[in-house]
DNA sequence: AACCTTTGTTCAAATTTTTTGAAATACTAG
DNA sequence: CTAGTATTTCAAAAAATTTGAACAAAGGTT
């Protein structure tokens, strides 16, 4: 089984086709005419067509030779491509990236440096998720994600790698049409108890589920993040602290308003965190995008 | 600058995953094995990658080999296409085939000729139109068609091959509920006048428009295809003559009735024509098949 | 464990393909 | 008509590919 197509002879021809003749594109390929009859004459045999009219000084491609010209030209691009792919492949970037954000974070700020990286347009399939509470840290462990954004509390066990990003401050908001919007003083834990409490469910599929911001509550709404904690508690549903940074339009817009509470919730640390001990370019880039990134939070590095 | 791929490496990479070694592959292809190890040697020294794993007694593919045998089995594909163009190129077959249909033919007859013709697989790329009255004539012309199937009327000037396929035949039929319905002998042109006409376009873009089917009215109402003509009289729209063969399910249905017109309106052939003096293997094909098709006519052939 | 089979590589010789340079022929422009 | 340019032919030179034999190592069977 004979073939006649060689990704030469194609080049051959697409040059001879650009150049104008076979000496132009013999000089321009570093050879002599003579190799170019030989190569064309080879191809026009071994398919039996004709790809050049001689009738003139100058050859000019048949239509068959146009045919072969158009359809190479697509063959000799993929053949370019795969070349690159593999230089890229080499290159130490990874073919994948899987990054989850806790719910805690922004979205806009992290759609930002996707953006510049898609804008660099590497061969890296991107996959974005979000996670709650300590799903951080379960999506890593349980190889969910390779890069976690905004994991907060306890480091979990094994090898982790991780960058703070900022610190979250919470702070007690509710509806103003709230009963406890009128409280002047400090709200009492007894006051807070006649109130459902909304909560943001842990995601964790693997690591035991944690608590957030739970106490003491006749009820509990539990929501799947942070976003619909928020709309809850400005459509009046219930009480619960709230990351500052993410209630900055709802507090100015007096949708929601901040009031004293006698239990305290102390500010967390976020971090960036990923496992792989030799990140791909693609881990790296981001890691380095993301930690520099301006999340809002308080003490950002 | 030096290019790394050639056809037979990728080709020789396929044979190799495919049968499962260097020795199997080597013989499938009527090689001994070392000419197989010299061909991915210097794949893999240009292309600066391993392609397999040698740590055992078969070589397996690395995750690199897996993405070249990927690529290339597109580029390989590629290439055989491009060599089949070349035959079917060569063997006759064109590239494109316009066929415009004439609306007073139905469009089934058409579209199980098409069918078979599809089901062949040729490299001919086939765009289907629709014209009416004189717009079929038009349209070879104009080189807006390569081959028109049910032109009536006079046949044009120039080199025009044809071959006719029937008679139509005209019959005055009108909605149930219109008034010239409940007339009993045949209606006079006195009584025609009282009511809207309705007449299908003629589809001409160069050559002057015809008049079909118009007679003496008080209004006119012009509709593009034979379809929305037959739709409009049994919607009581209007009056009209209308091609027999179109109307056999209304007829039956008592969605149209005949009736008698003292306007006379005689049968007109119908022909299938192309103006090519050498016409390449599709347009013969198709020649072939539409003229023994049945469309339903009188007197076909 | 011993023996046989299979796999892939190395190497140099043999074969095939490609490239070169010179000569010849024909077209094309001034 | 002349000079320049384009392409081909041809045989020699160079480069690339294929072959066959030998070898080492993995893998399977008894």
């Amino acid at each position: 089984m004979a073939y006649a197509v060689t990704l030469e002879a194609l080049r051959v021809l697409e040059a001879i086709h650009q150049l104008g003749s076979f000496a132009a594109a013999a000089e321009a390929l570093f050879k002599v005419p003579s190799a170019l009859t030989y190569t064309v004459k080879k191809l026009e045999d071994d398919l039996g067509v004709a790809l050049f009219d001689r009738s003139r000084q100058k050859a000019v491609l048949t239509p068959a030779g146009h045919l072969v010209l158009e359809q190479g030209r697509a063959i000799l691009a993929a053949a370019v491509r795969l070349e690159d792919s593999i230089k890229q492949f080499e290159s130490g970037w990874e073919p994948k990236l899987r990054i989850a954000r806790d719910t805690v974070l922004l979205e806009s700020p992290l759609m930002s440096v996707v953006g510049d990286f898609l804008s660099q347009n590497r061969p890296v399939e991107l996959t974005l998720s979000e996670e709650a509470v300590g799903g951080g840290w379960d999506a890593l462990q349980d190889d969910r994600a390779d890069l976690v954004i905004g994991a907060t509390g306890e480091l979990p066990k094994g090898n982790v790698h991780i960058r703070a990003i900022g610190e979250i401050e919470f702070v007690f908001a509710v509806s103003p049409t709230h009963p406890l919007a009128l409280t002047d003083g400090p709200i009492t834990a007894a006051q807070l108890r006649q109130y459902p409490a909304i909560v943001v469910a842990d995601s964790s599929k693997i690591l035991p589920a944690r608590s957030s911001g739970i106490f003491e509550s006749r009820q509990v709404l539990r929501v799947d993040t942070m976003r619909s904690k928020i709309q809850a508690q400005c459509l009046g549903l219930g009480v619960g602290y709230l990351p500052k940074h993410r209630i900055v339009d709802e507090l100015s817009a007096g949708r929601l308003v901040l009031r004293q509470c006698e239990l305290p919730r102390p500010n967390q640390m976020a971090y960036l965190a990923w496992r792989k001990d030799e990140p791909g370019l693609g881990l790296s880039w981001f890691v380095e995008q993301l930690a520099v990134q301006d999340w809002r939070l308080c003490h950002s590095r």
